[in-house]
DNA sequence: CCTAGCCTAACGGTCGTTCATGAAGCTCGG
DNA sequence: CCGAGCTTCATGAACGACCGTTAGGCTAGG
């Protein structure tokens, strides 16, 4: 009777550990972190309540892990593109491109990442809000570099960063792998919106799209 | 032995209902709708758990109640804003100047009525995807109007229409009453950073921000 | 005296988590 | 080469806490 084998010979060691990640992100994605039960993960990742806590100790530490691994590997990526190009302007361009893709990528990490911060307490509050302002901290180096480069130009860095990385970021929200639009232009498009927002002249952003073009994933 | 009046004289008939709506979009916005519990939201209105069912058939009543009347007074300030000036580009600018003074107004019911759609189900879900979706037509209708008048030019309007809403909406994530910047500033900010995006004119952009200044309370 | 407004108390259900148990694979002395 | 013993991975059942909601009664103003 292989229906009560408590092994599943196709499934080894940690892979049941991915599944159960799996099964998290898209629940907590569909239907958020307070709403997601334990009992539901474990019949998404077909095993039972209890083996959960085998891979992890607390439901929240599920959720830590998730929105820890997206921001480590989102800023992987974006430091990747700056390192590619020169001017303060064209860095900021292949960050906008980076951002946009990798958003597009892991629409639910990116969307449990941003709205679950407040599910956390204690440390890992503190350790991913630290991380996240490290992140923010790129980007206004870039848009105040590019000032100070004469190729970028507004009136508040600072509430230019909010709203440059919040368009970015939402993404996230209303794309779908399936539509009309690939990444690769909605990124293009991003990178037009920014650098205008921007002042920038047409010249350097015709550049800054072509440079960056095709690049990612 | 007053504290054990069942009936605060200090509050009289419908105040209540204000009291436990001002609790509710408090504790939603802190910590989310599912993880607040009704017993929380008495003790934060300081009645008892049952008095809420007096004035809501459900907690989910609760919050619909609060996003339809986000969407509703949103839309009215908006749609009064535009209709105080004539072109496509200004009115785009008026739109977006009351968009971000009655986020930064309300940040809290903002950030509920967007964060917590997915809490419902059936026709109100429905009923708040169809009013979001028309506000957001508002917005990508002067886009394209200001397009055909060659005031402005974007080359997706679709996604332009995504990224202005998703920036600007943004500001009742980061404002704060007592920073640095008023909301008025704010606004102009986002005006210029609006119409820099989709490539207006500066001379056009000095007066979009001049001409919709100061009107907001 | 009626009823609007609020109370206390409790209902059934679900939550995150723990516990004892055991099957399958690995290691290693003989 | 083998089987005892340990580790790994999962099970089914249960725990106490808390959930949204309801039933029924008390109190005071009209």
């Amino acid at each position: 009777m292989p229906d009560s084998d408590p092994r599943d010979p196709t499934r080894d060691g940690v892979e049941t550990r991915a599944v159960i990640e799996e099964a998290a992100v898209d629940l907590f994605a569909r239907r958020g972190y307070h709403a997601t039960s334990m009992r539901s993960i474990a019949a998404a990742a077909d095993i039972q309540p209890a083996a959960i806590y085998h891979w992890f100790p607390a439901k929240e530490s599920i959720l830590i892990q998730l929105q820890n691994d997206f921001m480590e590997r989102l800023t992987d990526a974006v430091r990747t593109g700056m390192a590619r190009v020169e001017s303060p302007a064209l860095k900021l361009a292949a960050a906008v491109r980076e951002h946009v893709v990798y958003h597009g990528l892991h629409t639910r990490e990116a969307f449990v990442t941003d709205s679950e911060i407040r599910a956390l307490s204690g440390e890992p509050r503190e350790a991913l809000l630290a991380s996240r302002d490290r992140y923010q901290d790129l980007f206004r180096s870039l848009i105040s570099e590019g000032m100070d480069a004469d190729e970028l130009n507004t009136p508040d860095p600072a509430v230019a960063t909010y709203a440059i990385l919040l368009q970015c970021t939402g993404v996230a929200l209303w794309f779908q792998p399936g539509g009309a639009l690939d990444l690769d232009r909605i990124a293009d498009l991003h990178i037009e919106l920014v650098l205008g927002s921007l002042r920038a002249e047409d010249s350097l952003i015709a550049e800054a799209v072509g440079l960056t073009a095709g690049r990612s994933n």
